[in-house]
RNA sequence: GGGCGAUUAGCUCAGUUGGUUUAGAGCAUCUGCCUUACAAGCAGAGGGUCAUUGGUUCGAAUCCAAUAUCGCCCA
């Protein structure tokens, strides 16, 4: 069979992925083996593939094809979550581009829309992962809003109710007037940004002057219901007491003395809006001040405010400056920096805001539950890296409460029911409510029950992800949660370590009284070569199904791996791709050049010499190899990895030894030795597989028939001690003698003759004839001799072409004798020392003694050569 | 403003508890090759005062302190 010169993954990919997949090949079941499990970091429903998912899981996929080779029971789960916000916000573009009201529409027939919508989109990143190749176990993809895991929101929802976790208030929350609903902190981003600072006069009512206060936000004067300095302030100690006129309102506000206020801000007065700014609230609640909320949910001005109705607050911002402006009251204004919160969905600036919302009482938690904090600190759960140990310890400890309310639809609707007179009922479904309201009032029917509005927080679905997809709040899921539960890996973002990551570990402590994961690996984050994070709104992002297309998914998995190393943010570069697909045309021409090769069983006499030497050697680097796969593989060093991985396949098996083992021109090898060579082969594609699962698959199988097997179900190759029967020294004799020829532009076809003086001949005497085919040398013999003159470790060799002139290149040779009497230098100086003999262990001093001996060698014979030809 | 982390070749990064060479890799660059597996390749070469300044030590890229720059998290 002939192949063609370049790897061409089209038509192959899509081929094994459904052979394995007919096959069954991802699917776990509990048994008596060791599992391995990941949970899949839920997709938002409405995504479709980014470059972040393509980090993520391929990592992912790479942690658990290894698993299955490693004989564990490898169990992947996959599945998506609804995605409150930003999937409402889809549903709503749809509707509206149809000229469609979500309010007049209605909830029921929102939510059917919602539905078909996922069912439409909702599946696009599922198979953009299996194009991806992952092998995750398809049949138990899960969704959190499907009814399992529903069931089980509810019932958390309700135990933590009923101990006392989840309570309902009103408080001061992050509103976005564009999403129309509350946020949680950790939904808010803060960004600096220039802002004006307002210089604006309050008019005293008693005509005694006036008090100067300074705001970024003149349009909230409208809802002033306070003056504030602080009490030692000696600027407005005769002032505390007094009213004063807010302009524009015309409405008289006392001036009142508090210590939040810092003397130095501004002017020292701060003006105070209890409903639109959380320390104003504080200092309402202390001073029993009035409260007027002044915005409508949409961010326009209501009618409370009395001026500027309906219109929004930036629009207002402006005018009521001019306003001011024209009656006077505007002093003057400043620029400074300062922070502004934006929603993390909809980007619109978040509006403190006073609302009834449902909240979990983090505080008390964590209290109830001290693992969440200690098992991150003992390293009960891992961290790579480790850093993130410090955010999390930071966060846990000055843990906020959880607004966990959202005024959307689509979602996992409150499990509370309100009774006429207010009662609130807390119930697992409305059944159940029913039942419960009726206990307090007979007669009761469920029209007058009324659920509450909202839904839940995404993340409230969320956090239960670890046990809920196996159905562990259910009886019939705790066989599969006790085998599958704790998961053995978490590969996320560090984005969401708030967010999900440590909500999981409460949720798994509190109602598993174990850990959800052993270890967490946070990647970095995937940004371009300017360092700036992949967005769509920026358009810096590839499309990674093209990247696919364009490069092989192999070639695109082995980039991203080779970019990303452990922990650090990922400067994506295309060129990454390239050197991966490059790579997969190496693999694959190396097995060309295997699978061409005729095979005889007479004897030859290069490989009764060598075949030895070249296999153990070979092994010996595979060893070496597979040594350090394991390390890195402990500290998710997936770049290092690969990277071990492409230096072996290129430099140590197609490099030196294809070139050592292959037969002459036109001459067959024996077949033991093919044997061999296909042994290792097989061994490098099994290394490979976990990162380059396609063209592994398939020269594996194109090797010979595999009877229905595949290469996942090889076993990860075991480390085999072997000696290192080739010397480096003769590999460095090879190159010296290839760049001799190089640096004088003779033809590859020139034979060199060789000498070496050395105390070790036999290093070079056994590998004799490997070194002739390697290096084209006409003979090796040993002593001094003639020609150019080089450094083999400490040993001279001495290469010599026919009607070649010697030439000698002396400044190169002198600056290296500058270099290495420097370096004598410094090693005299310690052996010198008395306190560097009386203090460092006796294997140090050995070390120094030997490389003053070698350096001191090299010099005489460079020194010798210098000399002579000056 | 508070905290955490980083700074090593043109780029992206290794460099474990201080001593294996005045520092390694991949990419990029340069030179030479269409050598019958692969030009998506092969053979070579050049390139760094380890951010700066002090300190500890016989010895510092490695430990400590300050400075500078950058990044992240939180207010």
């Amino acid at each position: 069979m002939s192949l063609s010169t370049k790897y061409d993954p089209s038509g192959i990919e899509e081929h094994w992925y459904k052979e394995w997949l007919d096959n069954k090949l991802f699917h776990s079941e509990p048994d008596g083996r060791e599992p391995y499990t990941i949970v899949i970091p839920p997709p938002n429903v409405t995504g479709i593939l980014h470059m972040g998912h393509m980090l993520n899981n391929t990592i992912q996929d790479i942690l658990i094809r290894k698993a299955r080779m490693e004989g564990k029971n490898a169990c992947w789960v996959p599945g998506t979550d609804h995605a409150s916000i930003a999937t409402e916000a889809k549903v709503v573009a749809m509707l509206k581009e149809k000229g469609i009201d979500k309010q007049s529409h209605g909830r029921e027939n929102f939510l059917k829309d919602a539905y078909e919508w996922k069912d439409k989109y909702g599946g696009i990143i599922f198979q953009q992962l299996q194009k991806l190749g992952c092998s995750c176990d398809w049949d138990r993809s899960r969704f959190t809003m499907e009814p399992a895991l529903s069931d089980a929101v509810f019932e958390v929802f309700n135990d933590l109710y009923e101990e006392g976790y989840i309570y309902h208030g009103t408080r001061m929350i992050n509103w976005d007037p564009v999403g129309l609903t509350a946020l949680s902190d950790e939904e808010v981003n803060h960004v600096e940004q220039e802002a004006i600072l307002y210089y604006l006069n309050y008019a005293l009512e008693d005509g005694s002057g006036h008090i100067q206060i300074a705001t970024t936000r003149p349009e909230t004067i409208l809802g002033d219901t306070a003056v504030c300095v602080h009490p030692e302030d000696p600027r407005y100690k005769d002032f505390i007491g007094k009213k004063c006129i807010v302009p524009v309102s015309n409405r008289a506000v006392p001036i009142i003395a508090d210590d939040y206020v810092d003397m130095e801000f501004g002017t020292g007065a701060l003006k105070i809006t209890p409903a639109h700014d959380e320390n104003d609230h504080e200092i309402g609640k202390r001073h029993q001040l009035e409260t007027i909320d002044i915005f409508n949910a949409n961010g326009t001005i209501n009618e409370a405010a009395g001026h500027y109705i309906g219109k929004d607050r930036f629009v207002v911002r402006d005018e009521i400056a001019e306003e001011l402006k024209s009656l006077g009251a505007l002093v003057k204004t400043e620029t400074l920096q300062n922070k502004i919160g934006l929603s993390e969905r909809t980007k619109a600036v978040v509006e403190p805001r006073l609302s009834a919302q449902w909240f979990v009482d983090m505080k008390k938690f964590v209290a109830d539950y001290p693992q969440v904090l200690d098992s991150v600190m003992s390293d009960e759960v891992q961290f790579y890296p480790a850093k993130f140990k410090n955010t999390y310890k930071y966060w846990i400890e000055n843990i906020k409460d959880w607004c966990i309310s959202r005024q959307l639809w689509w979602g996992h609707r409150i499990p509370a029911w309100y009774m006429p007179d207010g009662t609130e009922i807390i119930a697992k479904n409305s059944t159940e409510a029913l039942e419960k309201a009726r206990i307090k009032s007979p007669g009761i029917t469920a029209e007058e029950l009324k659920q509450d509005e909202d839904v839940l927080d995404t993340w409230f679905s969320s956090w239960l992800w670890p046990i809920s997809v196996f159905d562990g709040f259910k009886e019939e899921g705790q066989k599969e949660l006790s085998y599958y539960y704790p998961t053995s890996d978490l590969v996320t973002g560090p984005d969401i370590i708030f967010f999900w990551v440590a909500r999981m570990i409460m949720a798994g402590y509190k109602y598993q009284g174990k850990k959800p994961f052993d270890r967490v690996y946070f990647t970095g984050i995937v940004r371009d070569k300017q360092r700036r994070k992949m967005s769509k709104q920026l358009g810096n992002s590839p499309d990674p199904m093209e990247l696919m297309k364009t490069y092989g998914t192999d070639g695109v998995r082995m980039g991203l791996m080779l970019s990303a190393p452990a922990g650090n943010d990922l400067l994506f570069d295309e060129g990454l791709c390239e050197q991966g697909r490059n790579f997969c045309n190496k693999l694959w021409n190396s097995y060309r050049l295997i699978q061409g090769w005729e095979t005889t069983n007479e004897n030859i006499e290069f490989y009764s010499n060598n075949s030895d030497l070249i296999h153990t050697w070979m092994e010996f680097r595979l060893n070496e190899c597979k040594k350090s796969l394991k390390k890195q593989f402990s500290e998710f060093r997936i770049s290092d990895a690969i990277m071990d991985l492409y230096k072996l396949t290129k430099d140590d098996f197609s490099g030196w030894y294809l070139e050592m083992i292959k037969p002459a021109y036109e001459t067959p090898i024996p077949e033991a030795d093919l044997k061999r060579v296909k042994g290792f082969f097989e061994e490098i594609l099994s290394l490979l597989h976990p990162f380059m699962p396609f063209i592994t698959e398939h020269l594996w199988q194109n090797m010979e028939d595999r009877n229905g097997a595949y290469i996942n179900q090889t076993s990860w190759p075991e480390i085999k001690e072997a000696k290192e029967t080739i010397s480096i020294q003769v590999f460095d004799l090879i190159s010296a003698i290839r760049a001799k020829r190089n640096e004088n532009q003779l033809s590859p076809k020139m034979e060199a003759a060789i000498s070496v003086q050395t105390q070790d001949q036999n290093k070079y005497k056994i590998a004799e004839q490997i070194i002739a085919k390697l290096a084209n040398i006409e003979s090796l013999s040993f002593g001094e001799g003639e020609g150019f003159k080089v450094l083999v470790g400490t040993d001279e060799v001495y290469i010599h072409f026919d009607q070649v002139e010697e030439t000698v290149d002396l400044d190169k040779i002198q600056s290296e004798i500058k270099r290495l009497e420097g370096f004598l230098f410094s090693i005299e100086k310690k052996l010198q020392n008395d306190k560097f003999m009386a203090n460092a262990k006796s294997e140090v001093i050995d070390r120094e003694k030997q490389k003053k001996a070698d350096t001191e060698s090299k010099l005489n014979t460079l020194r010798a050569q210098y000399s002579q030809h000056s």
